[in-house]
DNA sequence: AAACTAATTTAGGCATGCCTAAATTATAGA
DNA sequence: TCTATAATTTAGGCATGCCTAAATTAGTTT
């Protein structure tokens, strides 16, 4: 079994690998909140265990092995934050910072009860995908809401689950998966998005619209 | 925060304390499995930080801090193994081990909501009490079942968890907390029981018996 | 092509928590 | 009382995983 800490690296590797190829060891280092001194080290042991490709001064990328490993903790720490949320009641904005020391720790059998319980769901609740027990990933199909023009309506397919304090601003505007919403106008000059939620006008700065990623975009009906 | 391993410490030493008063490194490294040399190290860490009483060769007991620890993670403990036995139906004989892992890392707000979802309990599938959240613990006024005498019946009020093949064991003859059952027959020198449980009559060694604890002994009503 | 800069790696240290082997101590027995 | 034995403690080592400081390297700039 590996220990807490190279979990933490592949599945850290994993996301950092998604959006950029070849991770860097600063990158993976300040992902992690480490040193890159660290990350080097951490890095060569698991070449040692070949669960990673690597070469001075070239970055990272994950084996297949990595990346089964990566996956099964990506699905333990999603299923863990759905779980958590619908059959606890735990906060939106508080399921990641649990499911993230939970998912070490929890066996293949919770992990198959939780699966169960909860109806063999395929995303979590800030709207990521949930790997299948085999290892098998949605594609994310969704595109920041940043990239939106004025007029097009879409839907939230995903938010970014790191920041407890957006996400209660997120919730304040009902701004969750699976709510649609209208873009009345883009500020100029990178300015914030004014959006249409259910009849409501709500104000997003850019720097929250970064973080929200939708889905289903809509040309305005009417010219 | 304390370490897993100073928890597991405090938790053991709290245990041990129950049955024997103070607890000698020794005993206290092979319920750890752990050498007694390690014991002793730990045992000087948590006197440091005055969570123990303990002079050398003259064994260890838990200060009131120490002792308010161990009850939190020992209330940990038992409200997972409850949890996992009734909110997901882990069986009876694999709670203890995943209860293990999950007890040093879930919050006090995931205590609170497990707590209040099985309607403050006051004890774990295998009946050992759970300490309130101010690190209350009902008194046990159970007696091991190799106490009982020919003809007396009694409830089963706890049984020893740690060891997942004898809770199967006990399982397969309905042996669970709350079960009632008469005492048919103690075989003399130290040989079996024969009991009758709803009716069905099964025969049970001193081995297992020693780790029965039961209640509400009665003798029996027909001399 | 040489030099500079920024990133990365190496070297050496520290805490945790375990181990083995050797010394110490308590305690019971001669 | 003195000694033997069993338990305990000390001493020294090892792996993990982090750190800082110093050396190295890649890649760009002049």
């Amino acid at each position: 079994m590996l220990t807490h800490a190279a979990e933490d690296y592949l599945k850290s590797i994993y996301k950092l690998q998604e959006k950029g190829g070849k991770v860097s060891t600063g990158i993976l280092a300040e992902y992690l909140d480490v040193k890159p001194a660290s990350a080097t080290g951490m890095i060569k042991k698991l070449k040692t265990m070949k669960l990673v490709r690597y070469e001075r001064y070239r970055g990272v990328t994950l084996t297949a092995a990595g990346r089964a490993i990566a996956l099964e903790i990506i699905r333990h720490h999603r299923l863990l934050e759905l779980y958590l949320f619908k059959a606890l009641g735990v906060p939106w904005d508080g399921v990641h910072e649990e499911a993230e020391k939970l998912e070490h720790v929890i066996s293949e059998d919770v992990e198959a009860r939780m699966d169960e319980f909860l109806g063999y769901p395929t995303a979590d609740p800030h709207g990521a995908p949930i790997p299948d027990k085999n290892g098998v990933v949605a594609e994310v199909a969704s595109v920041p809401m940043t990239d939106l023009q004025n007029g097009q309506s879409c839907v939230v397919a995903e938010v970014s689950d790191n920041d407890s304090a957006l996400l209660r601003h997120l919730g304040s505007f009902n701004l969750y998966p699976g709510t649609a919403f209208r873009v009345i106008e883009v500020a100029p000059f990178e300015g914030p998005f004014t959006i249409d939620i259910a009849g409501q006008q709500v104000v997003i700065g850019r720097e929250v619209a970064k973080h929200v990623f939708v889905d289903q975009v809509r040309d305005p009906d009417n010219v």
